[in-house]
DNA sequence: GTAGTTAAACTGACCGGTTAGTATAATTTT
DNA sequence: AAAATTATACTAACCGGTCAGTTTAACTAC
């Protein structure tokens, strides 16, 4: 093995800790996540974890920015592409609700850190936030202009957007484990599981555009 | 002193503790939250917080109980008053930002608490919030069969509606704490402030309602 | 009215388990 | 040989919870 193949390994193992860690985060949240539970889960020596990457600040440090961090450039990309304020409404939701698909740590994370101020956050990502919702207002006041879309409050369709998919996605698990609950709420949505962008789409637009077919 | 005036002194002990375990627990979280801080900051002594309530999990149920447990009661008689569909669903909205308005607890906890699963939620409350659930399919369905509302999933206009609450309120704090966010963002929205029932009601019923004015 | 009794409220000091983080020597990998 | 990993053991701090004992005031008996 080349030196190269030995700092692939052990990059390895720091991926290994990091997808653990990311999940017992997303799990018991910050102070109720110890270093030897993620150690264990990661079938990893406690002092190879240390090795590794250091404490336990610097290890929730990197799951942040892997979790939430990646996801700003994606929406402002996709948005930055897509022609219409329709379109870019559609592929703001579009991603948001992707993202949370492909990791379902999202949502946990997210509300624990805007529940404690985000005193965790680094500034990294919160300038990242910042460039989100920067492209929403973008998209929003473009519609209004073109007299599309009706005067909103940005800030507030951002987190109608956001709190929708994040509760939704992030009430799963209760529901699913309240084996008791009437059916009706049970199954009412079981036809749309996994993907609800489309539905939260046509609500968000139903919202905010001035006229209709 | 007469034993009712030490009674009152006792229960008013109680409830000086519990008035601030809710802001602790409120800004930590339970795992983040300390006994010794509670005790600290309602100047009672540790042991004297042990006489009055009980251990942690105790005091956090109590928390819950008194947060989120008398809400739903709430709810459900406001929207029973409302007779049209549409009043139905302004008094369910108005109903939960006024609860939010009036604790703004509320947020952090909740939040806190769908994140980890419910794990922490007694089962009354659990209860309650699925007759607040029941209460919304309810009207929902009233507004469908009458023609007024399309076809949507409670569910998920359940979250909607308290996701678009709980996130907006809930990231005041981090907003207001970024002193270096562009003032676009920072501004948008003072002059709603205190009153984003409306707003949400608004844009709620806009998504929901078949036809416009 | 005052000495004795009881019960509730409260206190300071302490205990025991837990947990982040370290030290070290040995072993494996490359 | 050097880097990575492990097993084991350890420390220091922290934190939930307890306990023996004190204060306070209301009640009782004389």
């Amino acid at each position: 093995m080349t030196s190269n193949q030995r700092k692939e390994n052990s990059s390895k193992t720091a991926e290994k800790i990091l997808a653990v860690a990311r999940k017992v985060f997303a799990e018991h949240g910050y102070n109720g996540t110890h270093m030897d539970e993620i150690a264990t889960r990661a079938n990893v020596n406690k002092a190879t974890l240390y090795y590794q990457i250091g404490d336990k600040d610097t290890l929730y440090a990197n799951v942040i920015h892997q979790v939430i961090g990646n996801v700003a450039q994606d929406i402002v990309r996709a948005v930055a592409e897509a022609r219409t304020p329709e379109e870019k409404l559609k592929a703001y939701i579009a991603c948001i609700a992707q993202a949370v698909d492909k990791n379902p740590e999202i949502p946990p994370i997210m509300m624990r850190e805007i529940a404690s101020g985000g005193v965790n956050l680094p500034r990294l990502v919160v300038e990242d936030f910042v460039s989100v919702i920067a492209t929403l207002m973008g998209s929003l006041e473009e519609g209004t202009k073109k007299g599309i879309f009706i005067e909103t409050i940005p800030f507030l369709i951002h987190m109608m957007i956001l709190g929708s998919i994040l509760l939704y996605k992030g009430s799963l698990p209760i529901k699913d484990r309240q084996t008791w609950l009437p059916a009706s709420i049970r199954n009412k949505d079981k036809k749309i599981k996994g993907n609800i962008a489309n539905e939260v789409a046509k609500l968000i637009l139903r919202a905010v555009k001035k006229s209709r077919v």
